[in-house]
RNA sequence: GGGGGCGUAGCUCAGUUUGGUUAGAGCGCCGGCCUGUCACGCCGGAGGUCGCGAGUUCGAGUCUCGUCGCUCCCGCCA
């Protein structure tokens, strides 16, 4: 029994031809005569029919099946009769009738329904993913990764990439997230690092003269978990040489069309907005703006700064931020308990309080509207547009608390206010970050980016003298308020090279052990180059239409990093330690 | 490291507020009947370590403490 067609294939113009379907039992229909059973493959859903009247021995056969079970089916293609035809179903016009079964395999009863809308605890979801990934919509999701990856090899392709595999099995590097290390058993003590991403293999790959390198590559960062966080994820990971800002946005702004061609069928229109850094903080609060609504935020900190209002002029005082946001027509949208809750909500990112204030049309109700003169209030009004029916929020607080918060705010906002269309993907270039912050905990600078960003040419000499204000030649795009991809261009020469990590407090001895050998490599006839990585997973996630990364990840892991399928992580045996030299001590 | 939610039949959940008879429902499963269903229908049945462990109590699914797992978020991480 061979197979000939899959389940999705067959229709009217096939009825009388004879056909081999393999797959499995979706659902049995016993009508104590007539028993019909939905075949579902990978690609859709047939009917087959065992009919006593016609094939009496198969009949009897097919009252052992069961669902999940795996059947080879021979039969005639039918048409189904007058009012029978199911249009749910992309087969609906015709059947099979089964004049052979072979039952290919029996199946336990699934711990779950191989349906679409069962919402079944991620637990058991987890345990049995392979029946799991049974499930349409999984089935769909993995398609729609395949025809993305498919669709970013062949147009990296065209566009003269090649695609150069880089280790695993690579050195700790300092700067970033934890890493995931891997004892050697033959240098007992010593520990490879899964690579966080191949970022300075690339860029020795441009220094060898490849030119444009690409690969689509697993990386690992051993940090927390989130619904768009996994330990191992999966980069577009771009490179190439002889290129600035423009060449790289240009060639993943065609990666990105591409992709959205061959997957959703969709046309998106290039090239993509720009925003620099400093704008979609103070228009939206946060580096990676949904702009999909507007709700944006308002600075108001000059005009409360001499305020009566403590709480706004002692937060601009302390060298803080006052920013305000009008949710147009709110005043009576959200209850006074409503209201009490965002304050709860931006409490999380450490905002102190919430101030607010709902436009009536002779008053202003609000428990601070009494602070300010009647000056400060028609300025208020002007800027931020007040009308009778607005409600409008105030935080006021450091700049970065400011607007994480009313930049959270905002979105929980749009989502409760229904601002946002789900069938919209806006594309926005975030540029001009800073290169360096200053991380308080650790005394020190910190690359934004990353240590190998080029400084822009109009700050380099900044560097020494107020690093803070130096922006770099960095680049996000952002894609509906989350970011799916980042580059830069790097720098190419050992001198800037030196003085970037002198400036993140690097030492001579220290950059020598560390990354001595991209220091030497660019003394050797560097190109100039930059490039790019996309979150392949948040991408997906975000083509797919799904809340959690884990819907488009085969066998992800749980939020402490286990597979419980496989029970991984797993000890390891006391002859495996004594090999690599390990000794384990549990923590108490 | 911290905060929130969840954990009761194979699955989804009710029951927990106010401790008290034999812990329920839908779906699934098993058996019987049924020749045109497609969420087939009808009849009958089985199925429970109330996550786990202590404690309070005459008595705990319900109260207390601890612990494990899944999840969302903060920190962390681009």
């Amino acid at each position: 029994m061979r197979r000939t067609h899959h389940c999705n294939a067959l229709s009217a113009g096939d009825v009388g031809s004879e056909v081999v379907l393999m797959g499995w039992v979706q659902r049995r229909r016993d009508h104590g005569g007539v028993i019909f059973v939905d075949l579902r493959d990978r690609e859709g859903m047939t009917q087959v029919v065992f009919n006593p009247d016609r094939e009496p021995a198969v009949h009897r056969k097919a009252h052992g099946i069961r669902s999940e079970y795996v059947l080879g089916v021979r039969g005639v293609v039918e048409r189904r009769p007058e009012g029978m035809t199911n249009p749910e179903l992309a087969t609906g016009e015709i059947e099979v009738m089964v004049s052979e079964l072979k039952v290919l395999n029996k199946a336990r009863t699934p711990p779950f329904l191989i349906e679409n809308k069962v919402e079944v605890n991620e637990n058991t979801r987890l345990q049995n993913r392979h029946i799991d990934l049974r499930r349409p919509v999984l089935q769909r999701n993995l398609m729609m990764r395949h025809k993305a990856a498919a669709a970013a090899r062949a147009f990296l392709n065209d566009q003269g990439f090649l695609d150069i595999e880089t280790p695993f099995l690579t050195r700790s590097t300092p700067e970033g997230a934890r890493d995931y290390l891997v004892p050697s058993r033959l240098n007992p003590g010593s520990f490879y690092a899964l690579p966080q991403s191949p970022q300075l293999f690339k860029q020795l790959l441009m220094i060898s003269g490849f030119e444009r390198y690409y690969q689509i590559v697993r990386c690992f960062r051993d940090e927390d978990l989130r619904a768009d966080r996994q330990p191992e994820f999966t980069q577009v990971d771009i490179e190439m040489s002889f290129a600035g800002e423009d060449d790289v946005m240009y060639v993943a702004e065609g990666l990105i069309a591409a992709i959205f061609r061959d997957v959703l069928e969709m046309e998106v229109k290039t090239p993509f907005d720009r925003m620099t850094y400093h704008e979609a903080l103070s228009r939206y609060g946060l580096d990676r703006p949904d702009t999909r609504f507007g709700l944006e935020l308002c600075d108001i900190s000059d005009i409360v700064a001499e305020s009566g209002f403590n709480v706004f002029a002692g937060a601009v005082k302390k060298g803080g931020i006052v920013k305000a946001l009008n949710a147009k027509g709110c005043a009576d949208f959200f209850t006074r308990k409503e209201i009490d809750d965002f304050t709860e909500f931006v409490s999380v990112y450490r905002a102190k309080g919430l101030a607010w204030i709902r436009v009536k049309e002779n008053e202003w109700q609000s428990p601070i509207t009494k602070f300010f003169t009647e000056a400060e209030k028609k300025d208020m009004a002007e800027r931020l547009d007040m009308e009778p029916g607005d409600l409008v929020f105030f935080g006021a607080d450091q700049s970065a608390v400011v607007n994480e918060a009313l930049g959270h705010l905002r979105i929980h906002l749009a989502r409760k206010l229904w601002l946002i269309d789900d069938s919209v993907y806006r594309f926005v270039w975030i540029t001009d970050f800073p290169m360096l912050e200053y991380d308080e905990a650790e005394k020190r600078y910190q690359a934004l980016h990353h240590p190998f960003t080029a400084p822009a040419e109009s700050d380099m000499e900044k560097l020494e003298t107020d690093p803070l204000s130096v922006r770099s030649r960095a680049y996000d795009l952002v894609l509906n308020g989350s970011e799916i991809g980042g580059g830069s261009i790097r720098i190419h020469q050992k001198d800037l090279q030196i003085r970037v990590l002198e400036a993140l407090g690097m030492n001579r001895e220290e950059y020598a052990e560390k990354f001595g050998f991209l220091i030497s490599a660019l003394d050797s006839g560097a190109p100039p180059h930059g490039g790019i990585a996309f979150g392949f997973d948040r991408l997906m996630t975000i083509l797919c239409g799904s809340q959690s990364i884990r819907e488009v990840i085969a066998f992800p892991k749980t939020q402490k990093g286990a597979c419980l399928m496989t029970d991984a992580p797993a000890g390891a045996s006391r002859i495996q330690l004594d090999e690599l030299g390990l000794k384990v001590v549990r923590p108490k």
